[in-house]
DNA sequence: TCTTATGATGTGTCTTAATATATCTTTTCT
DNA sequence: AGAAAAGATATATTAAGACACATCATAAGA
């Protein structure tokens, strides 16, 4: 399983293309190789958490642990951040969806 | 830096003292060893996310990515969520706030 | 078509997380 | 004090992330 990680991965992989950035791109601003990136967007590793958290300063997110009770307030929250404030980002949502049609694969072994 | 590995690394000890559970409990439940769970809440290892999103289910903890535009109104949520909502469950504050003296050391290479 | 941009994939190397195991220190009891 | 529990630390081994680098496939444009 490890679906979690699938999870994260796609957050990242969306938030990038939300940010109009090439993997290449992002690769530069982040300073780690877009062979990496894209093996990561996959979830082809299991990513050390000094990865994910530069991958999302530069893409201006934030991990944080919540308690499971306090998930579905916060994910309202998020989903309200998420929505374009402005009709000039009605393109973002076009990217945004077009980039939740991507299936993840995710090979990871099941452990557990 | 990485004061983010700081971050997450303390939300787990807490977490877990919170919980009641000593490293070695945690390290049966969650099926990684005490010592490594020591690294980890030192912030000695940068650990992998399989590992901290094996902690964080043990703990009731979710992983997750916030906009940082999100992130005030979304802290205020889990401050709230973690706030005890039985007079019984003083003994967690009490737990909680001797754990938040312990200074985090994060021996971690200064990278960036 | 040829080029260009993008993402995916392969290989070899180095580093280190994760493991098993043991031990040591510190704290907390009785 | 001594015993027990808890956390920190040491060592050796294994597994795999991260890297550099090249290349492939595909799609988009000229």
């Amino acid at each position: 399983m490890l679906e979690s990680i699938a999870y994260i991965a796609q957050q990242i992989k969306e938030a990038r293309e939300t940010k109009g950035l090439s993997q290449r791109a992002l690769s530069e601003k982040v300073g780690i190789p877009q062979s990496h990136i894209s093996r990561i967007e996959n979830g082809a590793v299991n990513l050390q958490l000094s990865s994910l958290i530069e991958l999302a300063r530069v893409l201006e997110l934030e991990l944080i642990l919540v308690p499971k009770e306090a998930q579905k307030a916060t994910g309202a929250i998020i989903r309200e951040a998420q929505r374009p404030k402005k009709k000039s980002d009605i393109h973002n949502q076009l990217v945004h969806s077009s980039a939740s049609k991507n299936r993840a694969k995710y090979q990871l072994d099941d452990e557990d």
